[in-house]
DNA sequence: GTCTATACAAAGATAGAC
DNA sequence: GTCTATCTTTGTATAGAC
């Protein structure tokens, strides 16, 4: 017997109609109705709109940034199974929310400060490690463009899934398979141009 | 001596304040201050807001897409060649219009069939000529992963600006730098993945 | 804490005169 | 084609009952 209060039953609703149809197109009244309360009581708990928008986000960017950092930093963990972890994480958290890329971009162009603490902490702390493992394997990319890469293959797909489905590139029913087959070939291209 | 229209007049402030601000948080108040005219005349002319955007992403839709298509059907160009020429064009072009994949990824999950049209004929065209010269390669990998390999690591900087500058990753001051001498290494590495 | 009711301001859209 | 004035929707805020 799960007791949800009317706080949460507002951020679930929020989250979805925001994740459904955007900041700017989501009403408050609408999301009040969602949670089956009232527009008074949302401005009760979250002071306005732009409050609760980004009491969701904030959720959202953990949720995407908050677990890989400490993987990263580890030495102990190979070069490979970094690349592994990244993408193979990236692409199970994204099948699950698609519409996560899109949502953290639009917000990303207008409230970076939001996002600078949790991205330059991961950075700071994952990258010197990087920097010594791929130093000891004497190669030549840099941490930046392998991040990068790894990251604009893992990501890039599901960013642009309306670009590449209604272009006919890959098929609507076809897009789970074809992101799930390139999570074994993305490791094995990145090993290939990077080792 | 330039006459223009108050039409087009709008059309230019139009673009400069959706392009600046995003489509939100533009007022069509400010438009029309901006074009040096008024909130009567914006939706004498175009009806809407709604369809005042519409028409500005068309003319950068266009832009985007418009000079890939015949290149990349052409057989007499080789497989480096196209290669070079996407991951080059669309570094120059995104360099002088930095906010154009944003603004694109945005209108574009909300207005597939907008987008449809052009991204199919393009790819109609393409796919077979590109298929062919990669069989006569003898290469294993399908024309889709080249495609979005090749468009994910020239495009994903861009997209996600604003995450590789607020964490550290590149500085903004270097940016244009970064993405300067991305473009030979693009090339090298999907040659080096693909042939 | 929760709700109803209401006030107010900002912004998109439109009517009607010229 | 152009403008002024006005209407409507929506986000925000608060008063007051329970």
């Amino acid at each position: 017997m799960e007791t949800v209060t009317t706080e949460e039953k507002i951020i679930r609703a929020a989250d979805k109609l925001f994740t459904q149809k955007g900041y700017a197109a989501t009403r408050t009244r609408d999301i009040a109705e969602e949670a089956g309360t009232n527009l008074a009581l949302l401005n009760y708990y979250f002071g306005s709109k732009e409050k609760l928008f980004k009491y969701v986000v904030q959720g959202k960017l953990k949720m995407l940034l908050g677990a890989m950092g400490p993987a990263l930093s580890d030495e102990h963990i190979s070069l490979e199974d970094k690349i592994s972890l990244i993408t193979e994480n990236y692409t199970n958290l994204l099948l699950e929310n698609e519409e996560l890329p899109i949502f953290i971009l639009n917000e990303l162009t207008v409230n970076r400060e939001l996002f600078a603490k949790i991205t330059q902490n991961t950075r700071q702390i994952a990258q010197p490690v990087l920097e010594k493992q791929l130093k000891e394997r004497g190669v030549e990319i840099s941490t930046t463009d392998l991040i990068i890469n790894t990251l604009s293959m893992t990501l890039f797909p599901f960013i642009a899934k309306p670009l590449i489905t209604s272009s006919g590139l890959v098929k609507e029913e076809e897009f789970v398979k074809f992101v799930t087959d390139r999570k074994k070939k993305i490791i094995e291209w990145i090993i290939k141009i990077t080792i």
